[in-house]
DNA sequence: TGAATACATGAACAATTCTTCATATATTAT
DNA sequence: ATAATATATGAAGAATTGTTCATGTATTCA
């Protein structure tokens, strides 16, 4: 994963390249930084973290939760593919009715660590982000 | 955030409608979900879930996190402002050296739990995904 | 003062993403 | 058998995203 213009001064700082090391170590390594990602990605979007929250609370089927969240048919079920394919809903059909439940308690507890950080954080909007060179 | 084509058949399904009420009652309110799909959204990228995951480890300034990552300067700069802008990292200066570190330790708390998740999951490449229409 | 270094940022580009539209498939009702 | 209903999916389009390239700003060194 080395590239180009990378690190060109951490062989004349030597405290710097001990932290480096020292991290390094214990990095993420590609493939699960990777699979973390996904997981987060799921709930990266409103409709999705929605559709989840909802599914969190009941079974729902996939008329429901268009109705619920506000979003046509089929937006919904391009957004249980998705999930279907990452496990984190799971199915049962009934006739022609699907009906969708989560699938990983995880999730729910993410949602729920989620939800516990966001109350804890509300950023005044009056303060103007401060960055390095101002 | 009603649109066209959704729900017509609720008004039918009286079982279903109870439901729906029930689940709309406590769903997430668009401004809660957007916020919190935000927040996971920093979390959506494998490489800055590796610089979090850093971050989480060691105060590190941009030179050394990107010997780190193996990142260009210019990209994890990038990936810095988007998160300083969502308060997850906050900096000091030393000299012309800028180090950062977590500002939000419910990230940290995110990522182990996340990490958690797909350490108990660990779905076999050779199953299929079954779908309902199969 | 000029050069070097650390870092920030805008433009550009390619890739990805989410919704709509149209339509296909499965199941039930007539 | 046909129609209606529930759901899935591909194509398309617009918007978003992450990295590279180029360059600007701040600070330190000579």
């Amino acid at each position: 994963m080395g590239k180009n213009g990378v690190s060109p001064h951490c062989e004349d700082n030597q405290i710097h390249e001990s932290l480096v090391r020292q991290v390094q170590a214990s990095l993420l390594d590609g493939l699960t930084a990777t699979r973390l990602a996904e997981v987060f990605a799921a709930l990266s979007d409103p409709s999705r973290v929605r559709l989840l929250a909802a599914l969190a609370e009941a079974e729902l089927c996939v008329h429901d939760l268009a109705a619920v969240l506000g979003m046509s048919q089929s937006a919904v079920s391009h957004q249980l593919r998705l999930l279907r394919a990452l496990h984190l809903v799971r199915y049962r059909k009934e006739g022609r009715t699907v009906f969708y439940a989560l699938d990983d308690e995880h999730i729910r507890d993410l949602l729920e660590r989620g939800l516990e950080h966001i109350r804890h954080q509300t950023p005044s909007p009056s303060i103007a982000e401060e960055r390095p060179h101002a």
